[in-house]
Formats: structure tokens, sequence, C-alpha cells
DNA sequence: GTCTATAAGTCGATAGAC
DNA sequence: GTCTATCGACTTATAGAC
């Protein structure tokens, strides 16, 4: 709380009394930086893009919006680690408020019309979106491990991480067409 | 400090007696925890093992570790947060110590050689490998937030971990076969 | 080796003056 | 609204008796 304060060139007193606990700014916070990573990403699910470009769009925005904030990363590990209970209220109420008009279940409706479509082969969409979000979120959770074992890699330089955007999707759309 | 010592059945002033600090005792049952998880890998490289086999055994004994040492993950997630220093010098020695004949590279090494047989297609290996570890972790990473999205997934159960293991290398086969 | 007691320090929160 | 000063709870580590 003194650091946060001090950056923000108050003191302590003065931040509680802004955000009344420790635990309360910590929610705000990340509800706010939550909102920024998948606030566009509704974008992707158009009914004007195919399969493979929405499949494109889903894997560039996602990752794009997790490079701009990454410190949301780290909040979800953080509140993942002591349980999670805090992080299922916060998705929530983040999916299910007015202002956000994408939701996980909405990329599973789209996964499925493509799969009765015949332009993906038969496979468990809830299973896809997890393994897609593995590939896309993966990579910025690791950072610093990838860079210990492969110090030639630099995960979050630019043009890594527009190689592994063009990877995840080479790799997902040759795994899924029929 | 306190708690762990209780489920040992000692005291704090014991546990500092024996480990010196908190910081060493953290150090050593993460470097064995990590054993644990990586120890029976190399069985996976073996070269009786045409590729897909090699690829079904890597995302079998990888997951069914992981699986039985959930704490581990719990372990590099706090140490990536905390900047990764700590956890950069723990894998090095790892992966360098003579009772471990697994390491990344000799995974890289493998891919190269089924690149080079034209037993799956051209890709950037490093790419490759970063793509199967992220689909075979961060399913446990994951386990809560899975869960407050989809409530009728399971993540850590055993019949769910068996699909898992079933469609991650379903994905990745066809999509990086020729 | 094993314990009790406590030193020494950190951090969230609040009282109270202005 | 904004500050200083401080309380109170908690945690690692060690001193010292046995």
């Amino acid at each position: 709380m003194e650091e946060i304060a001090r950056h923000a060139g108050i003191n302590k007193a003065l931040l509680h009394y802004y955000f009344r606990s420790k635990e309360k700014l910590y929610q705000v916070i990340f509800q706010r930086e939550f909102k920024r990573v998948i606030g566009d990403l509704s974008a992707s699910i158009s009914p004007d893009l195919n399969t493979p470009q929405f499949l494109q769009s889903f894997i560039s925005t996602y990752m794009e919006r997790i490079r701009q904030n990454p410190h949301v990363i780290q909040f979800m590990l953080w509140e993942i680690r002591s349980g999670g209970e805090n992080v299922k209220k916060i998705l929530q109420e983040v999916f299910s408020s007015a202002e956000i008009n994408f939701t996980p279940h909405r990329v599973i409706e789209r996964l499925k019309q493509a799969i009765k479509k015949g332009e993906i082969r038969r496979t468990d969409p809830h299973q896809l979106l997890l393994s897609i979000i593995s590939l896309c979120i993966y990579t910025f959770v690791a950072g610093p491990i990838i860079q210990a074992i492969f110090p030639e890699i630099d995960p979050l330089d630019g043009s890594f991480i527009r190689k592994r955007k063009s990877e995840i999707f080479q790799l997902v759309w040759h795994g899924i067409k029929p």
C-alpha cells in the first residue's frame, strides 16, 4: 500500500480514505484491467468472419490485449493461487455485466456452428476453447521460465509475439480443419 | 513456518534449526518436487517410439505427473510472479544435474529429427514445444477459472484429464503431420 | 536436538490535527 | 481531503535453558 501511495504521490492514509481497504482497491483495479483485456474480443465472433478469420482475429486480439496489460495475468495467477473464490465472483460479474457483450459461451456457440456446418472436424468445443486460451496465455505466464531454458528467446519481444500468433493459428487451424 | 512445523509435529525453532531459513526450506522442497514432475519424462524421447507415440507419451506422462504434484505449478507461478530470478537458477541446476537425463533441449532435438525425416511438417521446434507445454500445463493452472465459467466441467476430475490428454494429442498431431 | 520466550521488523488500518 | 503518528496483528529468526 505504501508503494502504491508513493507512486500516486499521496500517502497510505489517503489511499485508505479513497478505497477503504487493500482488498477493495485490489478488486476495483482487477475488474477494470480484466475488462480491458476482454473488452473488444466480441469483434472476433462477428458473423461477418469465416472460421479461420475468427480464429486468427481471436488469437491476435487476445494476445495483443494481454501483451498490453500483462499484470492482469499476474492478478489472475495470484487469485488462483489463493483459492480462486474471489476470481470466480469477479468473472461472473464481468461476463454478466451489460457493457461487456463478449462471453466464453458465445465463443462456444460460434464453434458449435462451425462444427455443424462442417467447417471444422467434430470436436468438443469446450476442449477446443480451452486449448486456444492455453496457447494464447501461457506464453506470457511462463515468460521467465522460457528465458531460463532458452536464453536465445525473448518471449515478450514484439517479433516473437508476432511469430507466436501465427504459429498458434497454424497449429490450431491445421489441427481442426476437416 | 508455524503451520509447516505443526504439520511436521515440531515447532518453529526446530524447523529453522533444520533448514536455516524459510528461503532455504522453500528451495529444497521446490527442487525436489520439480524433479518428481520431470523425472521420468526421458522415456518419451526414447528412439524406440515413433513421432506420434513420442507425442502421446510426453503429453500423457507430463500431465499425469502434474496431476500428482499440483503444488509444483503453484510454486512456479509464485516464483514467476516475484520476478523469476530464483526459478531460473533452480531450473538450470536441475537440468544440468547428472541424475536427471531429460532436458528441453533433447526434446528440441527429437522434434528436429522428426522434421528432417518428414514425419511432421516444417515448423519451428521451439514454438512447437512451447505449444505442447502450454496445452499440458494450463488446464491445471486455470482450474478455478474454468470451473467459474463452465460449472459443468471439473478440470481436475480423472475422466476430464483423460479426455484432455486425448484432445491435446489429436489437436497437435493433426496440426503438425505433413 | 528440542523447547519457550522474545527480539526485530513488516504491513494494513485508523486516530486526530489541520 | 490530506497529512503525521501510531496501534495492533502477524511473521521470521534467534537467544538461551534443558
